[in-house]
DNA sequence: CTTTGACCTTCCCGTTACTGGAAGGTTTAT
DNA sequence: ATAAACCTTCCAGTAACGGGAAGGTCAAAG
């Protein structure tokens, strides 16, 4: 299968699959014309990989994780490993996120935005 | 003032200071060494972007909130504009990520996470 | 007076995970 | 025969810096 086909196949863009290869995580067969021949097996390894990306695992994650799915014989506390800590990873992202938000709330309801000048974000910024 | 120490009075390292330099926001002078001399002035606007960035804000937002922070008659309303548009790309992303944490602690949990190989977090990436 | 160490400068490369685009070959449909 | 729609490789750019090299400057200590 052709790399356009494969992606619509696994909702990856041919221009991501070919960085997935590049960098090694991929490696479809070639065709005599030198374009690009996906098995199903190849789709079957986007799929998981479009799927960990897609719940935010970084492409080292995926590659660990790769290899634990790959590896019949992993143990199961090795794959929750790499999910537990990307979880926390998560919820500190969560946390900063969520502060954030509460300062610009504040800062965006305490200011009258109309035409007048004065303004208590910029006054927040300025001051600290 | 040197921009060792004036990073250390903004909270930002040299490093960064230069950078902001590089691309345009801030424009020490210069004195006879070669070396960045900060005039309180500088400082200031360091700071200002300093909370600003910690808050999220991007570059660019930052840019427009420097310009409106340095005109005195700039409507209040335009300065809310800016923080309730990133206060929605906020919100938009702390949903995203708290739909990966649902996910992910869902996986993590049904898993015994033991010297066994069978593992649910793989089975569900592996079958979506 | 020299030396050492802490500054400072510029410049270039690396990071993450792609995306866009150019230049050119192949295949398919008209 | 030609045009559209593929495919290929390679190069460059993104956001916002950080690391590190090569070299100039300055203040204090010996």
């Amino acid at each position: 299968m052709n790399i356009k086909d494969a992606g619509l196949r696994v909702g990856l863009p041919p221009k991501t699959i070919r960085y997935y290869e590049d960098i090694g995580i991929v490696t479809p067969d070639r065709a005599d014309n030198g374009y690009r021949d996906f098995s199903d097996a190849h789709l079957h390894k986007l799929a998981f990989l479009a799927r960990a990306r897609s719940l935010g695992f970084s492409i080292d994650d995926c590659r660990d994780l790769l290899a634990l799915w790959e590896d019949q014989d992993r143990a199961s506390g090795d794959v929750r490993a790499i999910a537990k800590e990307h979880l926390a990873a998560i919820e500190t992202k969560i946390a900063g996120l969520q502060d954030m938000r509460a300062t610009l709330a504040d800062l965006v309801q305490s200011c009258a935005g109309d035409a007048r000048p004065d303004c208590p974000i910029i006054d927040k910024l300025q001051r600290g």
